[in-house]
DNA sequence: GCAGCCATGTTTGCAATGTCAACATCATTT
DNA sequence: AAATGATGTTGACATTGCAAACATGGCTGC
């Protein structure tokens, strides 16, 4: 099977899987590199095909980037969507929860999908659709809260908003706290070094997560509840 | 007196100030074009200068981008430090609204500081240090305001994390809100049009600042107070 | 089984860029 | 007035993004 792939002959003239093979270099190279001196034809030179090479598989070297943040938000949005509990509040936090252990488990990407590098969505339709998805999965959970009455009302999308930037600016804390100092400029700045100890970069964020939904909940108990078993669920 | 102005000839060897130029034509290029296709050589044209003029004052395209990020940050830092009111926590929130203040009136230089246009800090001594004595300032209201008991205790820099997070998330959302589209990829996905109604704009984000501080202040009076003059002062 | 099609790679070519080195010109100091 | 250092210029080189035109070889219809 697998008929495009060629077994395991060392040279030949097709690559087998050229297209993935990309992706996968340059997220590394991003990784190590960062993003600004990462060109097409270092990418092809290391996949071994010729400098142009790249161009049967995106069209520009904005392409490939726009295809890797598309394959990100694609991949957000079902960590996002695997918060269904049944509890709205729960659903919530989880869905910010997933949110931020995505950004952390995938910082390459989620530098991709939210940093300056691709500039402008417009002429990336997958992109623009998937980011798109995304956001509607956290408006969905919002207005069924909403709905239930256990969050408070309000216009939904400026909610939703706020929402997003600040569990998005968590998620930059987070990165930053992982990663060395590469592509991280707020690490250096706050001198975050100390906060690299497992336990503590891990816990930070979702305790500020929690006060984040204080200030979204209406009936001030629910809210003691989910501290209670966040509390129990990390003992 | 400005011995280094050479006057209103039109053409001379030499320019007069070409480094602030530079730097001018490089914010605005930005704000045009975004920072993908910047270029020297452009900024040299524009400036009507030969295509390596602009080495004379820089050593590297980085290095420009770099002496507007700091500039950018020693602004910054000059609007945290203009809060100065005695009550720590209307100094602390005061600091968060000029922050965001700042943000949105130099969405450019704001997008040079904290994007990952420059990478990495090291080797830009004065952008670090620059950088590092803007957090000093949200510290050390932080300090201020645990000492006196207004703020809950804590770690502070794991607190001042957290705040500074959550403020930049904020700060970003606005930029986005106000600028069109242009290297704003949050906008598109936010759908955040409606948002430009001015007052919606410039009241969403304070709202939500004055939640965060909710999750700071040890006594829930002093929030009600803040509130309470938040709202004397918007009428 | 084989002739042809089409996706995938290759080569060649061009304009633009970052950066270096050597040179020119001017303002200022001695 | 001559020297000097700051500023701008010219020329050169390697690298890059991208566009044609060309090559290869696995698949499909006969």
């Amino acid at each position: 099977m697998n008929a495009t792939h060629r077994g395991d002959d060392e040279r030949s003239y097709h690559h087998g899987d050229l297209r993935k093979a990309l992706l996968q270099t340059c997220c590394e190279h991003i990784a190590c590199q960062g993003t600004e001196g990462l060109s097409l034809r270092a990418l092809a030179r290391q996949a071994g095909v010729s400098p142009t090479a790249p161009y049967r598989h995106f069209d520009s070297r904005q392409a490939l980037l726009a295809a890797l943040a598309t394959e990100g938000f694609e991949e957000l949005a079902e960590s996002m969507a695997a918060a269904d509990r049944d509890d709205p509040i729960e659903a919530l936090f989880e869905c910010g929860r997933n949110y931020i252990r995505y950004a952390e488990a995938n910082p390459v990407k989620y530098h991709l999908m939210f940093g300056d590098v691709i500039g402008d969505f417009s002429g990336h339709e997958a992109l623009f659709e998937a980011a798109r998805h995304c956001y509607a999965l956290l408006e969905a959970k919002l207005v069924n809260g909403q709905e239930s009455g256990a969050l408070r009302g309000g216009d939904v999308r400026e909610l939703g908003g706020t929402v997003w930037a600040m569990v998005h600016g968590l998620a930059g804390l987070v990165i930053t706290a992982r990663s060395k100092a590469a592509q991280a400029p707020l690490a250096d700045i706050l001198q975050i070094a100390p906060l690299r100890a497992q336990q503590a970069v891990a816990e930070a964020p979702e305790r500020a997560l929690l006060r984040l939904m204080e200030g979204l909940i209406s009936d001030p108990a629910d809210l003691a509840g989910l501290w209670k078993r966040w509390g129990a669920e990390k003992s």
